[in-house]
DNA sequence: ACCTCCCGCCATGCT
DNA sequence: AGCATGGCGGGAGGT
């Protein structure tokens, strides 16, 4: 089983080598190195054999053998078989492998079902090139050629990289040809999802929809008429399914959407939902819920059951791409009713671009160039659909559109670019180890982030932020304020809500410019969605405090407590791990953040869910909606100006991304035990602002706010440092002795039960009632994926680069350093955790009334997929 | 029995 | 027509 798994993966890949992006690796990588150095990275000769290749031999190897046994997947595998190394690998290694494994194997030999899983197929995906490519470096993808190094059909990797297009992550070049732009657009890119979200008003519908629930459980009677139809027009508008696919900024995404074809689907409906998690206060989605709003649609709710099938389907599909990517993670709600499916933002923590931000970027007259190709894009994307519903459209909308498709494609023909391809890889391979190594380096790792991650935090945020960000600092000003307050900013969109409106006739674009943190980017409105454009409002969720693990956590008790600790470790591991295995250079960046994902996976956690949904009444949530015309719709497509300051901003998005993620996640995992209270921050945070006060602190935070507050990382500072900072390796310590059997899981060694946050700005406190919460949401993820040195960095001081970063290539030292810094000691203050209720209900108070919903418990249970 | 979700048919659309 | 894309859902592997 599982061994092969790399063989199918084999892979290897070209090691990475090749080519590409080299550059990247640095920061991300940094740390693995260090940790491993060696190495090599590389690659790996061979591939064929591969499979993971590789790995065995080298302590290298085995390093990437742990950073894949972090991924569940490559954990069950590895874990069950072990085995062999590999090597055979070629590049159908299945056959291969049968024919070395031996024996036992053998059996593995045959992929199973897992080892053929997107996800773990996007680790290998993403394995190949790195977080952060150097701009300067030709970062083509050949499907193709993609397709056969990692043995898959070529369907397979559409489905990747619709997810990743949808992320910005890759554009498309040409026939058969993609360029990867790693995470450099990443932020920016979440930040204007966030922002299109807020206009969705998301958030609005996904409490409405868990009151729905809930009251149809209860009973409760159904109030929900109102909220009912709230959210119904929610859905219908928002929802749409077909909404646009929303464009960033710079990077040659122009292309994305090539092909006219539908670009809906898994492209925008991956856009959707990870706006979902971006606008929710706790940031769990499940899917019934994810796949109501996508659905949306109206209606047809009951209509089918099939069509929600099939959306589940393709959500397992967008979230199997966005947990190799670590953004998401996957956690079970519990509710009274049963545990459902849900997955945890784990990704960065964002601001929403409109908001705030910095003023800088420079456009450059790129900017212009990108502008009209995305609006056309938008265009075609709105207009286009296909059968689906859509929007409107204006007939001469339509033959603009052509006529700039037409020109698209020429544009795109044209490139292409060599392939390239860099490989590095490799490392999820899989090596057949012990789960509990995984664990354990993701252990080490998650110590190690958050030695870093806490020095880097204060540090580098302020410094580091300063100095990236000279160009964005601006942004991270909104950033963090967001972070922080996240859960009421979510409800304010402030910024782009303004946007919006336009009452266009038919779409229009318009542009506006958003100085700020995200570029700022045009809009494109359907003529219907032009009416109103409502600023979100933000609802608040009303939180519930309690902690509750409940009854039943006696069970996961242990294990969250354990695997909270772990999955800590494990993100921070992974992300370290990763670097190691893979051939450093390159993609060590990137790679950290592969692996993270696969450490997410495999890690549990315990989190606290919130979703109640009963799972029926996803149906009935649809029905109703359907006057609110107020809302925003998605629909448009939003364009971001400033391609220019992208970069720039990018990377101050990096630093802050590694700076949040960390933080949350700290406290979530808390440990539970310890913690009483489990309360988790977030859900405090979740507590209900109206969503007045949240707007005005918003406002607050702009610049100058930013400048005070440690951007990005502070948000995550400030809601992680509490905790994580004073203990960082706490729970990795308490973790690790418990495996050890030195000591009992319930004990544990906790630094800070879950209060020990700290307001970050004042601002925020305000804005939170409970400064803890904040961070917490949003948290999390931790992982270093710097993209650049500077980033990687924790250190913050390292910094400069940020301008400089993609073209330049890292440099090592700063990793050597900052993986120094990580050793420091572990420490560790436990965090609590707890679980918390949340409901997201309370929500738009204005929209609704109260619309107050009675909490539930949610528990999360990480289970770790599969 | 349910949750996941792989697999690949086949529609869609560009060349 | 041929090929690239990708929607879609049957049905099987895993728990």
């Amino acid at each position: 089983m599982e061994n092969e798994k790399e063989n199918l993966f084999s892979e290897p890949h070209k090691r990475g080598q090749m080519k590409t992006p080299l550059k990247e690796s640095t920061a991300a990588n940094i740390v693995l190195t260090e940790i491993q150095p060696d190495f090599g990275p590389l690659t790996t000769p061979t591939k064929p054999k591969e499979t993971s290749q590789g790995e065995p031999w080298t302590p290298t190897a085995n390093l990437k053998m742990l950073i894949s046994a972090v991924s569940p997947e490559i954990r069950n595998r590895d874990q069950k078989r072990g085995l062999f190394d590999n090597r055979n690998g070629l590049p159908e290694p299945k056959d291969c492998l049968h024919e070395h494994l031996s024996g036992d194997e053998y059996e593995k030999s045959q992929p199973s079902r897992k080892e053929k899983s997107l996800g773990l197929l996007c680790h290998k995906f993403l394995a190949r090139y790195p977080n952060y490519p150097n701009p300067a470096v030709n970062n083509d993808i050949c499907l193709d050629e993609v397709a056969e190094e990692l043995n898959v059909e070529r369907r397979r990797i559409y489905d990747i990289v619709n997810v990743l297009e949808s992320l910005h992550m890759v554009s498309r070049l040409a026939k058969n040809r993609y360029t990867w732009h790693g995470r450099h657009n990443l932020n920016k890119t979440l930040g204007t999802l966030k922002s299109v979200g807020e206009e969705n008003k998301y958030a609005e519908q996904i409490m409405m929809i868990k009151k729905r629930e809930y009251e149809q459980e209860f009973d409760f009677s159904k109030s929900y008429s109102i909220e009912d139809h709230i959210i119904k027009a929610n859905a219908d508008q928002n929802g749409h399914p077909d909404m646009c696919f929303v464009e960033l900024p710079g990077v040659e995404f122009r292309a994305a959407s090539v092909n006219s074809r539908k670009d809906k689907s898994l492209r925008v409906m991956s856009q959707k939902f990870v706006m979902l998690f971006l606008v929710s206060t706790p940031q769990i989605v499940s899917l019934e819920i994810a796949a109501k709003i996508l659905i949306g649609e109206d209606h047809v709710e009951d209509l089918d059951k099939s069509k929600f099938k099939t959306k589940i389907r393709r959500l397992y599909d967008i979230a199997n791409v966005l947990s190799s990517l670590d953004l998401i993670k996957k956690v079970h709600v519990t509710e009274e009713r049963g545990r459902k499916p849900a997955f945890k933002w784990t990704g960065p923590e964002i601001s929403p671009n409109p908001s705030g931000l910095s003023p800088v970027i420079p456009f450059s007259p790129s900017d212009l160039e990108v502008r009209q190709p995305s609006k056309e894009n938008c265009a075609k994307n709105l207009f286009s659909t296909h059968g689906k519903p859509n929007f409107t459209r204006h007939p001469s909308l339509i033959k603009l559109v052509k006529s700039i498709e037409s020109d698209r494609r020429k544009i795109n023909s044209a490139p292409s670019s060599p392939v390239k391809t860099n490989k590095a890889e490799s490392s999820q391979s899989s090596a057949p180890f012990p789960s509990k190594m995984a664990q354990l380096a993701a252990i080490c790792k998650m110590q190690l982030e958050e030695q870093s991650s806490e020095p880097r935090k204060k540090a580098k945020l302020q410094l580091a932020r300063s100095g990236h960000c000279k160009p964005m600092a601006p942004l991270d000003s909104p950033v963090n304020a967001e972070l922080e307050l996240t859960a009421p900013a979510l409800l304010q969109p402030l910024g782009v809500v303004p946007l919006i409106p336009n009452p266009l006739s038919s779409a229009v674009p318009m542009i506006l410019p958003q100085a700020p943190s995200g570029p700022s980017y045009a809009i494109y409105l359907q003529p219907a969605q032009a009416q109103t454009m409502t600023p979100p409002q933000g609802l608040s969720p009303t939180v519930c405090p309690t902690p509750y693990s409940k009854a039943t956590r006696s069970e996961d008790y242990p294990d969250a407590t354990t695997e909270k600790a772990a999955n800590d470790a494990e993100k921070p591991s992974t992300s370290t791990r990763p670097g190691n295995l893979l051939p450093v250079p390159e993609r060590q960046g990137t790679q950290n953040r592969d692996r993270e994902p696969a450490a997410e996976r495999g890690s549990k956690r315990a989190s606290i869910v919130e979703d109640s949904g009963s799972k029926k009444k996803l149906k009935e949530d649809l029905k109703g909606h359907e006057n609110v015309p107020t809302t925003l719709f998605p629909s448009g497509y939003l364009i971001p100006l400033t391609q220019c300051s992208s970069l720039g901003a990018e990377s101050i998005l990096h630093s802050k991304e590694n700076s949040g993620t960390l933080s949350p996640n700290h406290r979530i995992y808390s440990s539970p035990i310890a913690g009483v209270i489990p309360v988790t921050s977030s859900e405090l945070t979740a507590v209900n602002f109206p969503s007045f006060h949240v707007t005005p602190l918003k406002l607050m935070v702009s610049p100058t706010s930013v400048a005070a507050v440690p951007v990005g990382n502070s948000s995550a500072i400030s809601s992680s440092h509490p905790v994580p900072v004073q203990n960082p390796s706490s729970a990795i310590v308490n973790f690790t002795l418990q495996h050890l059997g030195l000591i009992s899981p319930s004990v544990q060694v906790s630094a800070s039960p879950g209060s020990g946050t700290v307001p970050m700005s004042p601002r925020i406190e305000a804005v939170s009632i409970i400064p803890e919460n904040a961070g917490s949401q949003q948290g999390r993820a931790t992982r270093y994926d710097s993209p650049v040195l500077g980033q990687n960095q924790l250190n913050g001081q390292s910094i400069a680069v940020t301008g400089a970063q993609q073209p330049v290539p890292v440099t090592p030292k700063g990793s050597q350093l900052v993986a120094e810094s990580f050793f420091r000691t572990p420490g560790g203050p436990m965090k609590s955790m707890g679980s918390s209720c949340m409901d997201f209900d309370g929500a738009n108070k204005t929209s609704v009334g109260s619309l107050f919903v009675p909490q539930r418990k949610l528990e999360v249970s990480t289970e770790d997929v599969h």
